[in-house]
DNA sequence: ATGAAAGCTCAAGTGAGGTTTAGATCAACC
DNA sequence: GGTTGATCTAAACCTCACTTGAGCTTTCAT
């Protein structure tokens, strides 16, 4: 055993590279749980570096930290990834970007086809067809494409 | 001339597709600009409708309502992007449609060599160390990946 | 034993891109 | 001229992923 199994909140955030508040706030989520000491101080196991790298890495990918919540709670017992997970997970990311290209692919296309044309016809141009209103979840904010690589994606 | 110049706002709603409340914030971001009646009602000019899908496409391609009141201050006179107009902005549309596909493919290749690596090593990964800052969107001085890369420690 | 550094909670703020609500007014058709 | 539906304004509300601040407590090294 190493002489402190336990690590403070300032460690963890220290070794991941995010902010004390952002891992507040991933417990507050649900995304991490902390033991406490007699004075109320959060402690964390080690491995939670390794979940909150996992945490970082999916959301490069473009889950939103609820469906970050919902992979990690797919795992055994709460269990923080381990590499046979990490490869499963990361396998289905490789599609979810694979379908991403596509997406921005075919907009491309699209543009291209629209370059020298100038119409910009609600019926004809083929930029507009795209039945994205089925993206429009609910009243919130809308992922745009530089904001977030590719909620676009689910464009289609 | 047409019987009816002008149109009311659900009809330039309705014909593009958008919320009544959408084209209303669009015109007080000073992205539109509207002529009212008597008593106060908006009425737009039939080349809106075009306005408005530029603004909806230029928004699919990944410009912040911002960016589209930049590109649409750059017409003369506050002009309505005709289709010369329109050929200039999309090429332009194309070279960043281009970038966010290489920027996902570089992605797509870290990820790659992770799969099966399980590491999550912050230190070695490679899925740490890309600078994206082109995720940087939103509120706050956000935390991300590539930011601090130095700082970030190893897991263990 | 002490003092600085780190941690605690809870509430409120941020910003994009809008929507919703409320109560009042306008425009069009009969 | 009356009814009905569209429109008006202003302010409040929404999500997401956090940050910031205030005011107080715990921990650790010396």
């Amino acid at each position: 055993m190493h002489r402190t199994d336990l690590i403070a909140i300032g460690e963890l955030a220290a070794r991941t590279g995010t902010a004390v508040s952002a891992i507040r706030f991933y417990e507050a989520k649900g995304l991490l749980a902390a033991l406490r000491t007699g004075g109320g101080q959060r402690r964390f196991l080690r491995a939670d570096i390794r979940r909150v790298s996992f945490i970082l890495i999916a959301q490069q990918m473009g889950l939103s930290l609820d469906e970050i919540a919902d992979e990690l709670a797919r795992l055994p017992a709460g269990r923080t990834p381990n590499a046979a997970d990490w490869t499963r997970i990361s396998t289905g990311l490789r599609a979810r970007i694979d379908a991403q290209i596509a997406a921005l692919a075919r907009t491309r296309e699209l543009l291209d086809n629209c370059i020298g044309c100038g119409c910009l016809s609600l019926r004809k141009c083929g930029l507009y067809n795209r039945e994205d209103k089925a993206a429009q979840r609910g009243a919130g904010p809308r992922y745009l494409l530089g904001d977030r690589a590719g909620e676009i994606a689910e464009v289609d």
